[in-house]
DNA sequence: ATCCTGATTCGACACCCGTCTACCTTCATT
DNA sequence: AATGAAGGTAGACGGGTGTCGAATCAGGAT
C-alpha cells in the first residue's frame, strides 16, 4: 500500500503523536478554535490581576448570557481557564501552563527533522 | 448594564483582539482542533526534508483517501501547510511561520497584565 | 422571609463538520 | 492513444456545535 521505495524513499516515521494524545490536544485546540472563546481568553488575561468576572465578559459581546456561560464552560472543561466564586460574582483566570503546553505543540517541539 | 464600579473597579480594557482578527485566528485554531489534522501536521513535519506525499500520509491512518484529502485542504486553506505537485505525487510541508504566529497568540504576547 | 441580581442549566433550533462512496482530473508509461 | 495509478471533487448522511429563551440555583440586601 505504501510504496515506500517510490514515494519518499527511506523514510519510516514513528507515530510521534499517538491517537490518544492527539485527541486530547485537539480537544484543547478546538476550544480555542472559536472567535468568542479566543476573545474571552484574551479579555480575561488582559484584565487587572489576570482575572475577570462574568458580568464584564458578557458586556463585551453582543451575545446572550447563557451563550457566554456555555463558552466559559468549554474553556473550563478544556483546562484553559479556572473560575471561582467570590461572593456574588464568579471570577475567571487563564491557566498559562496549559496555554504554554499547546504553544509547544504548535512549535513542533520534539519533532526530529 | 456593566456595573463597572462594583464588579472590577477601575478597569476598562480595550478590545485588544477585535472580532475580525479573532475570527481569522480562530479559523486557524479550528483547523488544528481535529485529531487527524494535528497528527497530519506532525507527520509532515517529522518526515525527511520536512515534506511528505499524500500516499504516505494516507497509509498512516485508517481513513479513506478522500477524507485525508479533505483534511489536507482544510490545513492548506488555513495557511498551515503548502502542497505542490512534483510528477505523480503531491508533496506537503508545514509553514513554520504560521504555526509560530498561532503559538504567540496562545502565549498572550502583547497582553498588558 | 422576601426580593433582586449574577450566573448556570435545560431544551430546542439551525447550522457546520467529519466521514464515506462514486466519479473526475492529472500525470506517467506503454 | 490508452491504460493505470495518485490525488482531488461532489454529494449525502449522521453527529456535533453555537445560539437563544425560559427556568433554576446561589448570595446579598431590604
Amino acid at each position: 500500500m505504501s510504496n515506500q521505495d517510490a514515494c519518499t524513499p527511506g523514510s519510516s516515521p514513528p507515530p510521534l503523536l499517538d491517537a490518544d494524545e492527539a485527541a486530547a490536544l485537539a480537544a484543547a485546540f478546538k476550544a480555542v478554535g472559536d472567535p468568542t472563546r479566543l476573545r474571552l481568553l484574551h479579555l480575561i488575561a488582559a484584565h487587572d490581576g489576570g482575572e475577570a468576572c462574568v458580568c464584564d465578559l458578557t458586556a463585551a459581546f453582543d451575545l446572550a448570557g447563557p451563550t457566554i456561560s456555555h463558552h466559559l464552560r468549554v474553556l473550563r472543561e478544556a483546562g484553559l481557564v479556572t473560575g471561582d466564586r467570590r461572593g456574588t460574582w464568579i471570577y475567571y483566570r487563564v491557566r498559562p501552563d496549559a496555554l504554554a503546553a499547546l504553544s509547544r505543540v504548535l512549535l513542533m517541539e520534539g519533532v526530529p527533522a
